[in-house]
DNA sequence: ACACCTTTGTTCGAATTTGAACAACAGGAG
DNA sequence: CTCCTGTTGTTCAAATTCGAACAAAGGTGT
């Protein structure tokens, strides 16, 4: 036999695949990072937040929930909420049903700062990695990357 | 005339194959981070650098090279380097043609390290990202994201 | 040899992130 | 109702990250 206890290494274009996925996403969230931050002020993780909120109904979502869109921790999702909160850009509501429980909630300065930085960030995306793409990669891409995602999330809860 | 001034929003595919990339990044990180530091007490970035030396000639590479390669800021390389070589897994080396270089070299003990830690993590990425995904699939995402990368490489230096 | 501009790696302070510990509460079984 | 278990959001200390500023050399053209 070949190998029993050797581990299956990563073939050429396994390894590709692999260092372009990992560089990829550096070089694109150093560059957006950049962007947004002399642009808006703000950076990466408070405009996806915005952006969380913008899209849920009421503009507002659980701390718990946010956290989970967003693939961070708790805590770190307490510290950005006060950050913002503090700009005034989202605000903080106790939930009804749940005492313990708190709303994050997008405030009109919030919705009006996300308008205004929301054009720059999505030309930025659109030129460094979708228009890049051809309708096929990007159709493999999202396919590909939202199985990974979605089984990742699957043996994270139970 | 349609639009002049409104941005060129993400379609429904594009925006889904630009949220898969995102979060399946963050997802893919997050485990990976844990997994190292239960399994070897090492950070991403820390074996990132173990690997980025064990592959290049002499098992050592210039600072700046090695930040370049790693899509880090200089001083981010500075205190990890600084933490490896506490754990004597690197050691630093002035360069000869430079006074000015410091040259980041892999220690036998880093190498050894290197060795015990790559199969749990190789296995890993296959099980989360490689093996989720069709040969056909790899290829595209390498192909795209090379090119992705490879652009963004480009109008760094300049 | 001289001024001039770039490179190299480190240092510094500020901002961010994380996991563990925590207090307060929700929800269900008995 | 009461005990028990799981959730919720925050706090805390420690670790990490970044950019700007910096000192020390390289390299170039004159």
């Amino acid at each position: 036999m070949s190998s029993l206890n050797e581990p299956r290494w990563l073939d050429p274009d396994e390894m590709a695949a692999w260092r372009g996925f990992v560089t990829a996403s550096n070089l694109l969230n150093r560059r957006l990072e950049r962007q947004l931050k002399e642009d808006s002020g703000l950076s990466h993780q408070q405009y996806e937040i915005l952006v969380h909120l913008s899209a849920a109904p009421g503009d507002s979502l659980r701390m718990t929930e946010l956290a989970d869109k967003l693939v961070t921790s708790k805590s770190g999702l307490t510290y950005q909420v006060t950050q913002l909160e503090r700009m005034g850009l989202v605000s903080r509501r106790s939930c009804p049903s749940d005492v313990r429980g708190v709303f994050a909630e997008l405030t009109d300065q919030g919705r009006e700062v996300l308008r205004q930085a929301a054009p720059g960030h999505v030309a930025l995306v659109r030129e460094l990695l979708i228009d890049v793409l051809t309708r096929d990669q990007l159709a493999v891409l999202a396919e590909g990357l939202g199985e990974v995602s979605a089984r990742l999330r699957l043996d994270e809860t139970p």
